[in-house]
DNA sequence: AACAGGGATGGTAGCGCTACCAACAGGTAT
DNA sequence: ATACCTGTTGGTAGCGCTACCATCCCTGTT
């Protein structure tokens, strides 16, 4: 029941056995090697050109003469051939495949990225190789030696700490290497995304500006991104005169909601004359709405809170939550389109793309005369 | 600076050449095509074996003598050699490719789906190959084609309702097929999930038996499994004789926290004496959190909600918002260990698992009396 | 002692495609 | 008329691996 391409194929074989030569054909339908579809040279056959002529015309038809492009056209839709994508990337040493490394799945920035770069490639016939490296370096190493085994046409990787080694296999990979979500010095390749330390400042800057002055910082999965807009928070409060270590509360442990009601509840301990809270995340920062919601904590008139990367859902919450809108989907799509580019031998001329970020200012750090309005 | 392969691969080949016949050894050298780097023949070579003892001493290390076992490692070690997938798959007319067809990204219930999937996979040496089918029938037939293609190992699609010609394609695939997230008669091979009928009448119950009458039913992005959620919804409500049409407002667009708010809108304007709302998932129930709360009603004493997933953060949401738990992550393991145990030949017994789900009854849903203790 | 049986190993011939070169037509320059 | 392009087509030889046999050796049996 579960296997009937070989009931499928006979007619195909019967087909075949009319162009090419009887002989060959009948050798072949004996033969239990081969998949038993069509190949090149079946469509070759039937359409009464070379193969190198059919390959030609699938993959550059610019070569191949409107007639004969035609008739291949005809023959292949009447064998239903589909290229075989191994026996092309075994005769070409380069597989049309590009390797994504993200470090978490769970996380719903890097589902939008994946997103981004599967609408990126359209109907391309390029293949997505993907790798969760589940924020480990070890991890990295292993999976781009993988990926590399396979000959990618370009690798993209999340974030520009790499390890040594993982550097130095990126460097040497011999194919685009794009670099996502960050941007900084020494690209190894192409790079494209943002600053967190300037998102970590402006974020900062907002809310002193407001008015508040205990202002701490949550951070759940404290990744090199998270310590960098740290970073910049840490500068501005410090410029300010209002840094205090206790104000900063962190761990590596995963972010979720459930961990900023937790962290939010550390906080409180630790500094109760917090006025605002600036978390790593929007799921931090929900988690920080619903703990004052339950604390009959007043937001923003008791304490404001903002969030980074935007959901959707900050927009809606009440009170809707200040956010740093980033472009993640953005990112994925032009990775993508920086990537095929450089595949056609068409490098960008800007090699390093900072996307920004924007601020958006809602209810929950809103001073209450404004909010009064 | 980024081409470096071609001088790596030189030491490979000076190794080569003390090893093998060196007359075959420059002569490859010169030659344009290839990899440059090793393959089977040269590990062959180095450890004085021939190339299918190495092939299988890496496939199936049980056939080979220990002896041969450690030279054949070591020589493996010595030239870093990595198997080339792509001369794999077209010798053995298959590829170590798992296709996995999810119809959305945005939606965290199939990014859960996927990380079960990635890690059920361990460090075994399958590709997950993956398609984003958009809901669409036709982007999924468009990409099973594809897939198909590549000859995959087994098929991962999701849900019940493919289109007859889907539904061809995977019954003549020759390859073990899972459909995951639901459960139903006529499985094309294996299935994986729990019944969304059931679910819809479990939560309907429960609300009526906390003793809400005029309980609406919010859907965002109707999908299958949404409708036979609402289809038990309908079942349970005209059993207790409690339907009314108007009761149920449903959108095909997608699903979003603010959708929840503009479909909890529409149910009010509809029908403004609601007493509970049944919503198709967490992210719409949490939308009408967020709107009663905006409105000044109270939860649960003037409107219950009930959300559908359990997302982590419907615990700590204030109030606690009831969800039926789904075993997302638990289906993506379980298919991967389906179909890999399918592949190897050993079919599981059971082809067809219902892996339930479970109600959680929390705060949104619970009864003054009860919430008053 | 001859033989069958089984486990370990190797040789060979592809898998389906593309890189490389050769061949040839039809034009243009010499 | 010859040489020399340029553009289209085809032949051939692999790419790196595995399926299929053949071979070898070592048992155990008659």
């Amino acid at each position: 029941m579960r296997n009937s391409p070989a009931r499928r194929a006979s007619p195909i074989g019967q087909m075949r056995r009319g162009v090419a030569s009887s002989n060959d054909s009948e050798v072949r339908n004996r033969s239990r090697r081969g998949s038993g579809r069509p190949t090149l040279a079946d469509v070759a056959g039937l359409a009464g050109v070379g193969s190198i002529t059919v390959s030609r015309a699938l993959r550059d038809p610019e070569r191949v003469s409107p007639e004969l492009r035609q008739r291949i056209a005809a023959a292949v839709n009447e064998l239903g051939y589909v290229p075989n994508p191994s026996a092309r990337a075994l005769a070409s040493a380069r597989a049309d495949v590009i390797g994504v490394l993200v470090p978490s799945l769970t996380n719903n920035v890097f589902s939008e990225v994946l997103r981004g770069i599967h609408e990126g490639l359209g109907d391309c016939p390029l293949q997505i190789q993907f790798g969760n490296t589940h924020y480990s370096d070890e991890e990295e190493e292993r999976l781009l030696r993988v990926f590399l085994g396979q000959r990618p046409s370009a690798l993209i990787v999340s974030g520009i700490d790499q390890g040594p080694t993982t550097r130095q296999m990126l460097e040497e990979a011999g194919c685009p290497v794009v670099q996502i979500m960050e941007i900084g010095p020494d690209p190894v390749d192409m790079m494209i995304g943002f600053s967190h330390l300037e998102a970590g400042k402006v974020v900062a800057r907002h809310l002193i500006d407001v008015g508040c002055k205990r202002i701490g910082f949550l951070g759940a999965r404290m990744d090199p991104r998270s310590r960098r807009r740290l970073a910049g928070y840490e500068a501005v409060m410090r410029e300010a005169g209002h840094f205090d270590a206790a104000l900063v509360t962190t761990t590596i442990s995963p972010s979720s909601v459930s961990m900023g009601v937790s962290l939010f509840h550390k906080a409180l301990e630790r500094t109760p004359d917090v006025d605002a809270v600036i978390c790593n995340n929007d799921d931090v920062a929900l988690g920080v709405l619903f703990a004052c919601h339950r604390a009959g904590l007043q937001v923003p008139a008791q304490i404001s809170i903002a969030g980074f990367n935007d959901l959707e859902m900050m927009e809606v919450a009440s009170p809707s939550i200040t956010s740093v809108r980033t472009p993640r989907y953005e990112i994925g799509r032009r990775a993508i389109a920086m990537a095929r580019a450089a595949i056609a031998g068409k490098r960008p001329q800007r090699t390093v793309v900072d996307l920004g970020f924007e601020l958006k200012i809602r209810e929950s750090t809103m001073r209450p005369a404004v909010l009064a309005l």
